[in-house]
DNA sequence: TTCTATGCAAACGATTTGCAGGGAG
DNA sequence: CTCCCTGCAAATCGTTTGCATAGAA
């Protein structure tokens, strides 16, 4: 399980964030949308980083090499992308929801753990909920997805001490 | 796993209600916490159904029956019992949180999911998650709490509908 | 009397939306 | 030239907070 601090960039090789670009500026494409500088932007941003931004630290990425790119147009492109299946987002049961690009490159799928103390998220492996996912669909005829929400609890540094200043 | 419509009371056995009511405000006295109409008639109204209510809808409820609470006191009552350990929230994907008396009566313990279409809330069996929290444990020292947040998905009505009406 | 709990209004964080103009195709 | 996409401002939803006062102990 690997930590992602707050605001750690976490750089991805040029070469395979090219290749990443390309392939979603080519689903835009598919289904006829327009390729513009702000959604090259947020592809790019994505790309770019293998960390759990929000749609505001997204923003502010973009913002720094694509001055003018607007937040709620990254909302609304962060949403085409959605549709297009080039982008997945995990909703934290505090705080944003973290945006990433579904399963190219590194950016292997995986599950999301959030510590309710301090906030951080935790890649999980993605098989993780495998077995739950397949005893709700026998079941319960519910289809399981294991990637739309974060599990909560308490990571190592802060379990223990439950006096802590607590996310709600 | 039963589905709960929206606002469908689910109305408690009078007997105990009385109980849970009595407990949580003997929780109250005992950390030296003032007994207020506010307080009771929020216990109250948890104590009588065993839906899955957010704050809202707790706040009319207790509106009905005892007009003039303030949805902020709402929220601060059940931040108080909360800390008490008398109330447990669950974090939904989509839309506010839900808040039931901890496992009390016949609110037994349980996990929730959310159809991420429909929005519905379906119980699950409260062990659910527990080989999971136990290899998060011993693998990577996380504490999960199972409760805190409801699994996402798509349950039998909804799945295969796709194209549907879809919540983000 | 003392100090906590409440009502009310306003602030807040995350996200969405209406509208008129800008720019991709 | 046509419409989609965007910037901007404002709205929305869920929740929290500051402040002065009501009210529990």
């Amino acid at each position: 399980m690997k930590a992602s601090p707050p605001l750690s960039p976490g750089l991805q090789d040029d070469e395979l964030v090219a290749r990443s670009v390309a392939q979603a500026i080519e689903r835009l494409r598919q289904q006829d949308h327009r390729i513009t500088v702000a959604r090259r932007a947020v592809i790019e941003t994505l790309a770019r980083q293998d960390g759990h931004p929000n749609a505001v630290e997204i923003s502010a990425e973009v913002e720094r090499r694509y001055p003018g790119v607007h937040l709620a147009t990254v909302y609304r492109t962060l949403d085409v992308l959605t549709v297009l299946g080039v982008v997945t987002h995990v909703h934290m049961s505090h705080g944003a929801a973290a945006y990433h690009l579904t399963g190219t490159g590194s950016a292997k799928e995986h599950l999301h753990a959030q510590c309710r103390i301090c906030g951080r998220v935790f890649d999980l492996p993605a098989n993780m909920l495998d077995q739950i996912r397949g005893r709700l669909a026998t079941d319960n005829d519910f289809d399981l997805d294991p990637n739309h929400v974060a599990l909560s609890g308490a990571c190592r540094g802060c379990k223990g001490r439950h006096s802590e200043p607590h996310l709600h």
